[in-house]
DNA sequence: AATGAATGAGGATTCATTCAT
DNA sequence: TATGAATGAATCCTCATTCAT
């Protein structure tokens, strides 16, 4: 019986808490959501599995919670670096800020993938609402950021464009990471198409989608 | 012991393949794909569960080759959709073809969303090979037809303008099906952002990305 | 629809049973019965699963069939080989006689390791009969045979004997033959005990069963 | 929900081990091993299927255990036999003690018969490695205690005995135990040779192989 | 708060055998 | 007689979650 030191004020459950988060998020970063079990995270954590369920109430609600607290860090270092910019930015500046952002996130990345058909389930209305409200209000600040520096930007729109960034990393991550056999028939040369790199794939289109935008701010215009 | 006339010569076989294959779209159209078992689709196509198993190798390729299926249909109906079309074509009205394509087909779009977490998964390289043949060529052709109609697409555009639709649908559809607690929580005003409509989303998207492209083809003639 | 020429005639069907069993023998020599199926069977003899069954009423029958004759041939050498020899035998010399006997049989003493827990189930009375039948009166003959040749048997031993014979072919099939862990166990240098050989086990104890019969002989005698 | 007292304490756990084992041998004791399934054994047991995986990771672990805790036992026997006596044993004394034995232990010359074929085939290193292990400790003391009563027997040949006696062991349990319809075909009358007595048959061989190593030692005198 | 023993639902898959053709 | 499509029984094991301690 290990009986790791009490977690009994606040702060040291709150430490706690995050040190599951963490210890789930290198796990993560080592195999497949599926592959992964309670019980792994808890060996890894040092602690029980019961314990797991006195922070979460479900394997989903980890990373949830994860995916909130991996979310909100994109949030901080997007916000921070739009924030250090004075005036208005091109599009090619913006995507390499968000190329920026994305860089050392893969795993972020990888839990939006499966956030609507695994994380989302199996949750109670109190996850689910915080992990939502967070992702409203970031959004919201973030996407007026976005629209102070894009002048073609309609109010509203930096919000909506943040919406669509997000279907794209969805649908991209899931067509960047084929299965075993998958891949191998990917390999063929005539497969070329198939073969998508996430980052490159992803910036790609955001530059269309700002260009687009920007041409359709002009047409308004007009 | 049901009793069904055998399927002797190949023709009456392709005929109970795609029987099969209708009974697994029906069922799909009422369930989620996890919740629908092989047994169920067995009993509806008035089949031993085993026979289900001289069609298909496993539950995956059943609903790889279901997704196949339709998604050559649907390339089927955006060809002709196409070539009915006598000139150029402006943004706005293919828009509105792709949104004539994805009407009658809401199954398709679902099967998309799960083909590289689930169903491109535990299937024979033959079954993989199969589907991903029929994609490129499919695309491949599409592709240029579309290069042809949209005069702002250098060669090759086509094909990679269907890729970044398809990451779209991916996205888009995983975004606007949110689970039971999900959908509790995004019925509150304040979060209509993430109520996102599939089609709307989608089309919407795709506009913004045609003139992202046209805008772009504009500058590289400067 | 392969339609090989129809075996009408008794000697044609005489034919192609012998030619599924010599079927069976092969594939046996290449895998473990219960990998082996009927559907491989069946397309290695060039015929269809269901034809199988018109010359053999289940899997454990076809072999059965074999067992016997791989048995049946066992005995003819053996009986050849001891009818070759004028007078009285050592034991010596009749456990070298065995060992050849055994030599090019492997097949014959893998069949009689799952003869009762496999084969000898799922079989008709026919079948099992026809065994026996057999069984017995090559055993009584051989025994006979034995008897002639080893003064110090006793009428009635020398079948006897072959049973014991029988029953050591069984239980040292199965200790030479480890399951892949075990042999890794076995591999150990404080395992050599269990590291049994087929050949030399088998003899080195139907020697010490000839002399213990000897022994007694002359205890008798006495 | 079956209410049952947890195994919280190490003593705990080896006493419910030893409790699902019981369970398994008395199930075994009225039906074959393939009849017998995890379910049948919880239910019996008064525990969850899953609460069996906790204790043993297959059904082939449960059942090597069991066969490693019965020879355990009935080499303890043995040895406790063996160590009642003062001096020499005739070859008859050890026979009947080695039919004493066995008397009481159905299931256990059961279990060998398919040890190899079975039990020792889906399981772990750890668990072929404990049984393998155990097997060779006991088989070398009990070897050795034989040797010292009977004095034909030179160093290890008392273990090698002993493998012997397990090779017949597995061969006359098969012989002793036929299927239904071979037994109906055993009934005859003229087929009395093949139906044979396992203790007598066992006896009977065992007592000739004695006299069989005694001779032998006698010639190597001479 | 922490532990970890106990729970039990849940489903794909194989293959010997049958029987319509 | 030959074919091969159709049948369907049969079962192990995982792992998220619970709850007695």
């Amino acid at each position: 019986m290990r009986v790791r030191s009490r977690a009994v004020s606040g702060e040291q459950k709150v430490k706690r808490r995050n040190a599951i988060l963490q210890t789930a998020l290198t796990d993560f970063a080592d195999m497949a959501y599926d592959e992964l079990t309670m019980d792994h995270i808890a060996a890894d954590a040092g602690l029980a599995k019961g314990t797991l369920y006195l922070y979460f109430r479900s394997k989903e609600e980890v990373f949830l919670a994860l995916c909130e607290r991996e979310l909100s860090q994109w949030f901080d270092d997007l916000d921070t670096a739009l924030q250090t910019r004075r005036a208005e930015m091109s599009v090619n500046s913006l995507v390499a800020l968000f190329a920026d952002s994305f860089a050392g996130r893969p795993q972020l990345l990888r839990l939006l993938a499966i956030l609507h058909t695994g994380l989302e389930h199996n949750v109670h209305y109190a996850a689910a609402l915080s992990f939502k409200t967070l992702l409203k209000t970031r959004t919201a600040t973030t996407g007026a950021l976005l629209e102070s520096y894009l002048r073609f930007l309609v109010p509203g729109q930096g919000a909506v464009l943040l919406i669509k960034i997000y279907a794209l990393i969805i649908g991209f991550e899931h067509l960047s990471e084929p299965s075993g056999v998958v891949r191998e028939v990917l390999s063929q040369p005539d497969m070329e198409l198939f073969r998508v790199n996430l980052q490159s794939a992803l910036l790609d289109t955001l530059k269309i989608l700002l260009m687009g935008l920007a041409y359709e701010a002009k047409y308004r215009q007009a």
